[in-house]
DNA sequence: AATGAATGAGGGTTCATTCAT
DNA sequence: CATGAATGAACCCTCATTCAT
């Protein structure tokens, strides 16, 4: 279940405080300027630490940058502890996955923003470092809930789970990098308009009216 | 309708053959490299040319860099000429659109892969001088598909137009993402399986039922 | 009495249209810049000639520079042909010497600025290739001038010669460079105060009489 | 009083030792190459420290040079401290501030040739970074000399201050290049001999024989 | 004679990483 | 364990000069 440790044993003797500010500013920098325009000596100085203590806590700038990612996961992890799978109808479930991925853009955009680093084929040495990652870690969730959907009737008896889970998943994606990404957020706006791109509520609404036509 | 000229007037000069191994090797750079680990003494190199030159035809990283990915736009804009949207029904020419960025993806791998890299927020900065872009420049050609798709009656009286064509448009991206990027490959796999995610035919027939339901 | 040539045969041959632009351009562009970051493209460019040209015209950004100093020279000393060392009191010759060198400041202000940067040391190597150059070429006509005022009793008897012509000279040049250079131009400002150093007449008047008490 | 900073942090914090060398280095390859010349990879090297060290002591070529220059003026300064104005008639005064300036231009020739690259105009962006220069920083100690003098009745009533200031000025930054440069050593020569050029005594007795008769 | 594309050494600057204190 | 000065390869870009057309 757990990755390689991207991190020193020195890491953990260190106050919680020291950990959060190594933490917020490293992905701060990593998510506003990329892994390779960002500089490993602005971090330790924005963080008010040395280069020295930097490097006893983290092997390279790669290990710091993916330990950042991983922690990224770790909060996505403990945000969709509150999907539960089995509460309610598919649709219920997959409202509340829409959600969760709604919150986590709001909250952890830095985190988005880095997971699109990530993606680009210049960063696939470090995303294959990585044995867990975002996207494949609900492949089964996805899958399960679909299946069992399925099994219950309340989706249509011919669906094709594996490429509804992938839509699924293009779906918290897109909409992930839509709310994060300057870029997408642009590009948002350009279809829905300034005021739709900003109601959630809306924009949740019209996901599921299509989610559910498609998987009904 | 076209963007600001990125390369310099002595770049029309050469041999087209000398331009093309230019955009070549550059492409192939950027892709694999992303902008900021790609070295242009490497470009030079390899494309046979002197740094003089490769600077007497652009006037720095950014502009070679933009050069690229705006011959990526046309040429993508060449390929949906085949898309003559006026053409049969919606759903026709909706899986006309998803063959064309099927092939766009397999025959340019390596422009679909600039543009992940452009979409990250590191590069916001180079995205912004590009006045045009893929993203953006058919949204108003799938909203007008849509809205003319509705007025004829072949898509259900309610379809919210512009979050359909923000859905489509998704589709489109997420599709060529997974075609192109390392990343995503992988991940299309691990959903669909390695079989389904190599046979074109299946998926294209598994996202037009998904947009036919939606859509109807 | 003439330099070594520093420019090509060629450049004789050409229209007096075109060797005036390349004079005019060169010269502006040596005295704004200084020598070394002077770029010989540039020069080419903005004279709308071909670089080939310009190195038809002159082996080399050395001689080019050399060639523009030479033809400083040459107004100079057409200038100072107005000067009639013979005609009048000494002083009344100082006086004129005094009106050409501020005449020639405000015309030729960049030929100034490049005498300003040929007597810096960096250029030493170009300033031995000029055999004859205005700070010294004047040594005779100054020392003969003091020497025959003192012959005719207009000067006082014990005058040194050689330390007046230096002195004299010295006014000339100070003057030069306070009305050429930015640099000294706004030290003058500091010392007479804006409108007294716009003030020729009172310049002149004010130099004269420290000349005069100095002389007599 | 003092200038803004042109030296990082680090730079206090090294040996006085390395703190000279670097000096000593630069000071002398600006002097010799000029400002654009210089290549900061030489100085490095000759002061036996790494590229990545200068730059960690200047934050740029230009702060290298600019407290190259500062340096000098401390230095300035520091030997004028010598010249107690209120000590002594104007004429006493006078020949102490020749003799300084003599001194000066002897020991710290270098730094004389350096403030003859900044007076050059390619060069004003930088002279402007200089609050306080050479230059201008004595003005009001010459005028306050020259008035004070004049209330005394040790020149005569009727002197222009404000010219004499400049005047005097003048034979000082002559006197310091005729001194320093290449250029001017050889035009010194040719006005006084090459005995009288390099007799000290005999060449402040001239001037002061011309400062004393035209304040007078 | 004129053109201007081509060359490539060289220059200023950055930054991941090391290591003595 | 912490510090931060030190390192130097590597990078982007410039420009004097050449030479084929």
């Amino acid at each position: 279940m757990s990755n390689t440790v991207f991190y020193k044993d020195t890491f953990t003797k260190i106050s919680e405080e020291k950990k959060d500010i190594v933490f917020t500013v490293a992905i701060a920098e990593f998510a506003a300027m990329g892994y390779n325009a960002t500089n490993i000596n602005t971090i330790a100085q924005k963080a008010k630490i040395s280069i020295g203590s930097l490097y006893s806590y983290f092997e390279s700038k790669e290990d710091l940058f993916l330990a950042m990612a991983e922690k990224g996961y770790e909060l996505l992890n403990r945000a969709l502890e509150e999907l539960h799978p089995e509460e309610g109808t598919v649709f219920e479930v997959i409202e509340r996955l829409l959600n969760i991925a709604f919150d986590y853009a709001e909250k952890h955009t830095d985190f988005c923003r880095i997971y699109l680093d990530l993606s680009t084929e210049g960063l696939s040495h470090l995303s294959e470092r990585l044995t867990e990652n975002v996207e494949t870690s609900y492949v089964h969730v996805y899958k399960k809930l679909l299946a069992s959907a399925k099994a219950k009737g309340e989706v249509r008896a011919d669906l094709d789970v594996p490429m509804a889970a992938f839509f699924l998943d293009n779906i918290v994606v897109m909409l992930q990098f839509s709310l994060a990404s300057s870029y997408y957020r642009s590009r948002i706006k350009l279809y829905l308009g300034e005021d739709y791109a900003q109601d959630r509520k809306r924009i949740i609404a019209g996901l599921m009216r299509i989610v559910k036509r498609s998987f009904s």
